[in-house]
DNA sequence: GTCTATACGAGGATAGAC
DNA sequence: GTCTATCCTCGTATAGAC
């Protein structure tokens, strides 16, 4: 993750500090004492805060898709795909408790401030919209698949929220099987489609 | 909504401007021309944007504290009260769309911050978790009502997540009729219980 | 209660030495 | 490539006149 040049420290600490403190609230000051180099030497690898945050959503945006493939190439059930998403809110319970969902937390706060980059962050979720959509079509829902993509975006969402909120590791086990249950009966369904 | 004081008018304009553009977001400059008075004025009302932020947090537990009472008195049935929260994302469509929900993004921001007004903040979740949860009781799940009060939570920030990021109007029409459907299940089963 | 003027610090950004 | 020094703007906050 985090490599050798400088410049890729930089985005690296903005990142995670971006997340953890919000891109408004993390000032070049915090950025530059994270990885230890001076304020003006900054502006050697990037002209402003905002190609900054460029760099950060590019590199969000990769490894995103770098994710995405492994758990394509984990499993070749569809049905096991969507799950590995839906356990994303377990696995990385402890970060969302603590900083919200990166790209939700992004994409709101970018939103208020009416950031150029809005619609680049926008992306990280359109990138999750598409593969789900993807494993619903395989799944043998191709009529609504986008509109099941969205409600099992709709559920790490509003799941990241609370947690956050309420710092509730039940709610989010309990919200999890719900979601894995649901799932269930939406490959079942299509099975019976597929025979019927 | 807007009442006569300057003090009433401050916390009126800042109540909006958090919401549209965020609480750090908003200066005092923004404010004070809002609503029309200098920035020095300002400090005779309050002596720092925190003190600001709290009375507009006050302003909000109160409205809130409204709208729940008078959905309690306009339906005796909890279903149909729950259905009016739910509702809440569509009657509410158009600001949710441009600003996301008043208080998921507020209670994210300022945990981002980790601001001190962050745990009344979140006393706006406890209460609409606390009604929904009464309701539940009153619909015959007591056992499970506070996780059946979450759930429906989570479903209302997921849905005001996305809508914020997709500016998606059928997607929240979509899945208000997929709670409402479930919202019936529930109830279905509540009265089950009760006959059987 | 409202105004103007101003202090003060923080944060973004630049210049130029090494 | 990295540093120090510096500038400018913005935002919070105060003082004091009206």
């Amino acid at each position: 993750m985090s490599s050798d040049t400088t410049r890729d420290r930089i985005v690296s600490e903005a990142d995670r500090l971006f997340y953890e403190h919000g891109y408004e609230h993390t000032s070049f000051a915090d950025i530059a004492e994270a990885v230890g180099i001076s304020r003006g030497n900054f502006y050697y690898h990037f002209k402003s805060k905002d190609e900054i945050l460029d760099a950060v959503v590019g590199v969000r945006l990769a490894n995103t898709r770098q994710m995405l493939d492994s758990w394509e190439a984990q499993s070749d059930e569809p049905a096991g795909r969507i799950r590995s998403f839906i356990s994303i809110v377990v696995s990385n319970q402890a970060k969302i408790m603590r900083h919200g969902c990166p790209v939700g937390t992004l994409c709101t706060e970018l939103a208020k401030l009416t950031h150029p980059a809005q619609a680049q962050a926008n992306e990280l979720f359109t990138l999750f919209r598409v593969w789900l959509r993807r494993q619903f079509v395989l799944l043998g829902h191709k009529a609504d698949a986008d509109a099941l993509a969205m409600h099992v975006l709709a559920f790490s969402q509003g799941v990241a929220v609370l947690a956050h909120a309420f710092q509730d590791k039940r709610f989010v086990q309990r919200e999890v099987e719900r979601m894995c249950a649901w799932l269930d009966g939406i490959a079942v369904e299509a099975a019976q489609a597929a025979s019927g």
